[in-house]
DNA sequence: TTGCATACTTACTAACTAGTAAGTACGTTT
DNA sequence: AAACGTACTTACTAGTTAGTAAGTATGCAA
């Protein structure tokens, strides 16, 4: 069981990775959000990368139950798709925040090692994932694609990622544009 | 004309922006370099905002010249589109850096206001060029897609971006995976 | 009621950050 | 020879950073 101010600092840590990015939030910026002092954050998570680490971890526990979900509803591999996509569409909205694969590959050579090694098994297991779907929506017909499927996997994880980062430089039309584009590819 | 230093500091600084974001690196790291004191390095960059800015504007100055020059030689646009993967291939291989949209656009809502316009002018600029090579390309039959020809540029570039975002969390084989899926689907 | 764990606050440190003011060495112009 | 601009160094500041040590309030268990 995670107390409650647990909780709260790393939806407010998630928050911030996804917007400044990992070298610019600090634990005053957590706790000054929260009312508290830094020093109560430092209770809860000792080390900046204890709290990165969570931050990875329970992402990779939201994917995993979502996936679970939607393989248990037995959904179509298009809402199946949908549902994945939406992950990047909440980003978007929720003020224009980078999904977190965006946020720590950019500064992925800053990262302290055990970060690291956590962003390699959420990566692989969203590739794992999406080569799954696709590969099966193919054989059942209802996706179209050349190539193998980890590699449609890969483009279409990356579009996602860098679709993300544009739009907050550009506008959010680039954003949406890349997801139709993405979906067109998938069509027949 | 830019002194030596000048142009080393320029240098350096790109190297670090790439490396590791623009929040990760200080005057310091650039002057200890350098071999000088850090402000050696304000004399000739007052702000971090300036050096910032003048990072993106080389690195527009040299998008224009590379896609000048393919266009002087009269290139076909096979040749022209590999020109410009280059780019991309040369950052991979120069220890996994990263593009400039992809370390600012992570990091864009910590950017000061001069960098963000400067970003700005820099994305619009590579996808009009991208979007005119696409474009004419489909006229003259050597490249196939569906949809406008801006948004298969947006979805090119931003692939390009996460593509090596994602090399460095796993391995360069997907970054060559995105460039060989980003070919394919041009190709007839 | 004593003892202990939880969840903090107070008060601090050492390192690093961007940025500045004043001085210096040196080559060029007048 | 005097004056000036360029390219620095020395020496500093004020603010921010992750992290720590010691103390405190509260509730629960023995």
């Amino acid at each position: 069981m995670q107390t409650d101010t647990k909780n709260k600092i790393l939806d407010i840590a998630a928050d911030l990775l996804q917007d400044k990015g990992f070298n610019a939030f600090s634990y005053h910026h957590i706790s000054s959000l929260l009312g508290i002092k830094n020093a109560a954050v430092h209770y809860h998570y000792p080390t900046k990368e204890s709290l990165g680490i969570d931050i990875i971890r329970r992402a990779r526990s939201n994917f995993a139950q979502i996936t679970q979900e939607a393989s248990s509803l037995h959904l179509y591999p298009w809402q199946q798709f949908d549902i994945f996509l939406d992950i990047y569409r909440k980003n978007l909205s929720d003020n224009h925040k980078v999904c977190l694969m965006g946020s720590l590959g950019a500064a992925y050579f800053t990262l302290p090692s055990g970060m690291q090694e956590e962003v390699k098994l959420m990566v692989n297991e969203i590739l794992d994932w999406l080569t799954q779907l696709l590969e099966s929506g193919r054989s059942s017909n209802n996706f179209t694609f050349k190539g193998d499927a980890r590699s449609k996997a890969t483009l279409i994880t990356t579009s996602l990622a860098g679709a993300l980062q544009m739009a907050r430089i550009t506008d959010n039309t680039h954003f949406h544009t890349v997801i139709d584009q993405v979906k067109a590819d998938l069509s027949n």
